[in-house]
DNA sequence: GCCAACGTTGGC
DNA sequence: GCCAACGTTGGC
């Protein structure tokens, strides 16, 4: 999951232990969190547009996808009038903090690990803020913040 | 700040 | 339903 440091980083969400994952107003990221994330999944917290860019550290599911009460908000950022209480178009989930990497894995890092070609977020064009990881890939880059 | 890659909007 | 125009993302 991406966020830019501006908005909120591995250091917020350890302060505050979890935090809803509010205004993604992508529909393929919608999808994500909706349909596949479980309570007890985890999570890589990527910073975005940050110096470096890369995983900071580790989150975990602790809600799975619920509507997105932001989008419900007249005049707010993530108002959006085509979602209602009855039919809802957005979703968030919760996460919980895990654990904060001593050093941020950098994009270039990422790209150059062997197994982690694969990875969504090592692809040309890859802007989606939620994305799949594999078990596999999941496991590689907690070895590498460890 | 640049710009490629996408996603969305809206006229037709 | 096509597609040009526009807006956003995010690495660099």
């Amino acid at each position: 999951m991406k966020c830019e440091p501006d908005a909120y980083t591995i250091d917020d969400l350890k302060r505050d232990g979890k935090t809803g994952w509010e205004g993604v107003r992508n529909y393929q990221a919608r999808n994500f969190m909706r349909d596949d994330m479980q309570v007890g999944d985890g999570v890589l917290f990527y910073a975005s547009n940050a110096e470096p860019s890369g995983v900071a550290g580790l989150a975990t599911i602790s809600r799975a996808g619920y509507p997105d009460p932001f989008a419900l908000r007249k005049g707010h950022d993530y108002y959006d009038p085509k979602h209602t209480a009855e039919k809802p178009t957005w979703y968030s989930v919760e996460i919980a903090f895990v654990e904060r990497f001593k050093e941020v894995i950098p994009l270039t890092t990422l790209k150059q690990v062997k197994g982690l070609q694969e990875m969504m977020v090592n692809q040309k064009g890859s802007r989606l803020s939620v994305q799949p990881v594999t078990q596999k890939e999941f496991e590689i880059v907690c070895r590498l913040g460890r």
